[in-house]
DNA sequence: GCGCTGTGTGACACGGAGTGTCAACTCCGA
DNA sequence: TCGGAGTTGACACTCCGTGTCACACAGCGC
């Protein structure tokens, strides 16, 4: 029952329907005979479709959810831009229904229990892009924190974007969330995947030794290409 | 009802009993009534004191965030080791009382619903540290995201050591975890606490010009004072 | 046509969580 | 001894979520 394929298809008109009902008529006051009522059913069928009054608030997680990690396991290429890429997924969802997105976010800041519920799903997306992480780097296991702590960062990041977003609609939420990805991919970037040239290179320092009467153009230039690793004293 | 004072308070024996008899009997198959005999007292009374038959279960939680929440509050000093240090009396806490820990632990592994709401309690404890380190940290808008990675690395890595704790209570867990959340914090520092010497010198390249009769010993030694930033040139 | 099976639906009953009310009890100060 | 404040228990009530049964309707073989 937990577990039902049906409840994991693109969330339907009944779903948008009941949370704008439970939006405008408060989510307690709100029966789930109301509910299915107005979504033309039956009690015992909107039980059987959505499982609870609960999910039905968190319909788009799990449909979004599915997405993410179905589009993650067959990533390849950049790991760090397939993150980048899934946050985009989650987020254009969200940027693409915004009357749906202002009235669920409005019913989840009037209720604890739905925003902990929230939590919740955020975690998921936390674990979909920490186990993906877990699969591409290499000796994974001796940098679990790096892990976990990037891809809450990632959710993090992408969640602030959505907030900002749903209070003023002209900001380019998608251009700026992949900016600050990139920020945040870039420190987590040289512990995850090393780069062995890039670490030698910042843990060295270059002693130049020249004749008295070269000139400057040329010690510069020697001094460039040491830097550069081409040539080591 | 939602936060009555009461139910802040150091968790009882009741708790314990609660949790222990959850775990044996099943959560979903022990009503409310039989935790109330369990504890000697009515219904009605359970329900005034616990919240709700989840709540019981999380009273630690709700304690534990207390303590580190004024801990953090009052804390001055190395903000780094102010979080190690709120870290470890969360740990301690469990590590002081391992039978309940363990039953608690098999509880929670058996009832979906139980862990996702044990996530929203590790959210809580990362909001503690995030909004902790908000306070101390100059300019913390702008790292918004490293604050909460970091954040969350904390309670993933302490989370880690409890789980490897209850497995094998022969470890020591109070000093990996220390040595962890140091590497996790060094990770962090520079983004967070940027030292103007340390960066200026990662981003500078020592270029030596000396006398060819020079001997190696003051040559070195020069190079030495150079990299630490006392001489320039 | 017939019967068979599987699937989706509605109607209904039931257990149990959580809330509200009210009366009884205890403690404490006047 | 009286009265008030706080705590407890008993009871009633609403509503969520589950389980069961019956019905409708499709597809399919004969």
């Amino acid at each position: 029952m937990v577990d039902d394929p049906m409840r994991r298809q693109r969330p339907s008109d009944a779903t948008t329907v009941a949370i704008a009902l439970l939006s405008t008529r408060g989510y307690e006051a709100t029966t789930v005979e109301e509910l299915a009522d107005a979504a033309q059913i039956s009690r015992s069928t909107f039980f059987r479709r959505f499982g609870s009054k609960e999910d039905v608030v968190f319909a788009d997680h799990d449909y979004l959810l599915e997405r993410l990690s179905a589009y993650l396991d067959a990533a390849s290429g950049d790991p760090l831009e397939a993150l980048r890429h899934g946050a985009r997924i989650v987020l254009d969802h969200h940027l693409s229904r915004r009357e749906a997105s202002l009235t669920r976010h409005e019913l989840l800041q009037r209720n604890p229990t739905l925003r902990d519920r929230e939590l919740v799903s955020s975690h998921r997306y936390e674990r979909a892009f920490a186990s993906y992480l877990r699969e591409v780097v290499p000796g994974a296991s001796e940098r679990g924190w790096a892990i976990t702590a990037l891809a809450a960062g990632i959710v993090s990041v992408h969640n602030d974007m959505l907030r900002a977003w749903l209070k003023r609609a002209e900001i380019p939420a998608t251009e700026i969330l992949d900016t600050q990805l990139r920020s945040l991919c870039g420190l987590f970037s040289p512990v995850l995947f090393p780069d062995p040239n890039e670490r030698a290179a910042s843990s060295r320092v270059v002693v130049a030794v020249f004749d008295r009467d070269i000139g400057p153009g040329r010690v510069l230039a020697r001094i460039q290409s040491a830097i550069d690793g081409a040539v080591a004293f």
